[in-house]
DNA sequence: CCTCCACAGGAACTGATGGCGT
DNA sequence: ACGCCATCAGTTCCTGTGGAGG
């Protein structure tokens, strides 16, 4: 999104920035004080407290809405409790991992493992079996005599992961316990998704869900303080104009009240006017910031499909709004043309119902008697869009 | 009221890849 | 050297279905 290389040549061709502490506009930063969240903070802690007196904390299941401080709020906490125990010889070790960055059940194991230090050669990125890695992180805790707090973001895709290999990994983390003899394992599970609970084991219901804690949306004025904080820390003063401000939370808080992109919209917006030799940021900025980190992430999600996928996207393009069949036949055709192999109808809908997930399609199912039943497919961006995109594409080239 | 279309979408399977332990 | 294990892309086979047209 921001070029290190451009954001460099800026620098140097202005001299001077608007943007004083860049560091701040990202949204992994945790500000000292989080604002709307202190009983949470709260709540965390409490349920954390008894690392303090060397014993096992409750495991911990925080819900709420995608941008809401969730994980600001668990990690902030997490490394709090790590100042205070520094001394002590019973060390706590964060390990935090995101199970939507990690594909397979695998990688997420992994990804654990490297944060305790496992290397290549004790914990291998594949060949072994799950059990086996499984057994490696728990020797790992019990020979560091590790207390050790799991924090596994969007819990719920690891629970999708699970049940399609059927295996019940997240009961045994949550008994790890039982086998450990010297360390402490500790799960703390951050979930989007409310009703994620009800498709879990009853079992690992009872131990996971030890303590619940829910967290509120924003609304748009929390937005709006959250924003100013950030702003006063991360901007010369006075650069951002008050309508601006309050578009970006208004055009953010109108939606699911997501603080990062209400930040990462503020940021660009930075960027933006900086690069236009501004010296504030005003409620144009803020627009075309918006319009930009559109058609930016509509530009690398088309970028990064593969090539059926990219045949299909151009089938659809070129019949807005047609059903499967005709977009099937629409793209036999054109790996005709391409001179690759088709891929059979049932993959296809596959194809087109994960591309549907991304947000580039949209289907609509369509019942139509004896005609039987579709779905019909269209496009949610503009058809330049996709040309402008794939025409650096050597073999879409000539079919657009 | 029944039939039958044109698919949706689940489940199980295959073959390839890559790397482990022994 | 061998069997094993996880994963991915793709295939085969399958059951299910709302309503126009007879």
């Amino acid at each position: 999104m921001s070029d290190p290389v451009d954001r460099l040549l800026d620098a140097v061709e202005l001299g001077e920035s608007i943007i004083k502490n860049r560091d701040i506009l990202q949204t992994t930063y945790i500000p000292n004080t989080i604002q709307h969240r202190t009983s949470e903070q709260e709540q965390v802690t409490q349920s954390l407290l008894p690392i303090l007196k060397q014993s096992r904390p409750s495991n911990l299941l925080v819900y709420g809405k995608p941008g809401i401080g969730k994980t600001l709020v668990v990690k902030k906490v997490i490394s709090k409790i790590q100042e205070r125990v520094e001394k002590s010889n019973f060390p706590i070790k964060l390990v935090y991992s995101n199970s939507k960055e990690e594909t397979t059940l695998y990688g997420l194991l992994v990804s654990l493992g490297r944060q305790l230090n496992l290397n290549e050669k004790e914990l291998p990125t594949t060949g072994l079996a799950i059990s086996e890695v499984f057994k490696r992180l728990l020797n790992k805790i019990d020979e560091g005599k590790l207390n050790a707090i799991f924090v596994i973001d969007e819990i719920d895709y690891l629970v999708q992961l699970i049940s399609k290999t059927g295996k019940d990994i997240l009961y045994q983390l949550t008994r790890a316990n039982e086998r450990l003899k010297q360390g402490s394992l500790t799960l703390v599970g951050i979930s989007n998704d409310l009703t994620f609970k009800e498709k879990l084991d009853p079992r690992v219901i009872s131990s996971l869900g030890e303590e619940e804690i829910v967290f509120t949306n924003y609304n748009v004025e929390q937005i709006k303080t959250i924003l100013e904080e950030r702003i006063n820390e991360a901007f010369v003063e006075n650069s951002v104009e008050d309508p601006a401000l309050n578009l970006c939370a208004a055009l953010v808080g109108g939606e699911h009240g997501d603080a990062r992109r209400a930040i990462d919209l503020i940021r660009v917006a930075g960027e933006i006017a900086e690069r236009q030799q501004s010296n504030k940021v005003t409620v144009e900025h803020v627009r075309e910031a918006s319009l930009k980190i559109e058609e930016n992430k509509e530009e690398t999600s088309l970028k990064s499909y593969p090539l059926h996928e990219k045949l299909i996207i151009l089938a659809i393009m070129k019949a807005n709004g047609s059903s499967t069949g005709e977009i099937y036949s629409s793209y036999k055709n054109l790996c005709k043309t391409v001179g690759r192999d088709e891929l059979t109808q049932r993959r296809i809908t596959q194809m087109l119902s994960e591309i549907e997930l991304s947000g580039i399609i949209t289907g609509r199912l369509v019942h139509q008697g004896i005609h039987g039943r579709t779905k019909k497919y269209k496009l949610t961006i503009s058809s330049e869009m996709i040309k402008k995109t794939f025409k650096n594409d050597l073999t879409l080239k000539d079919i657009i």
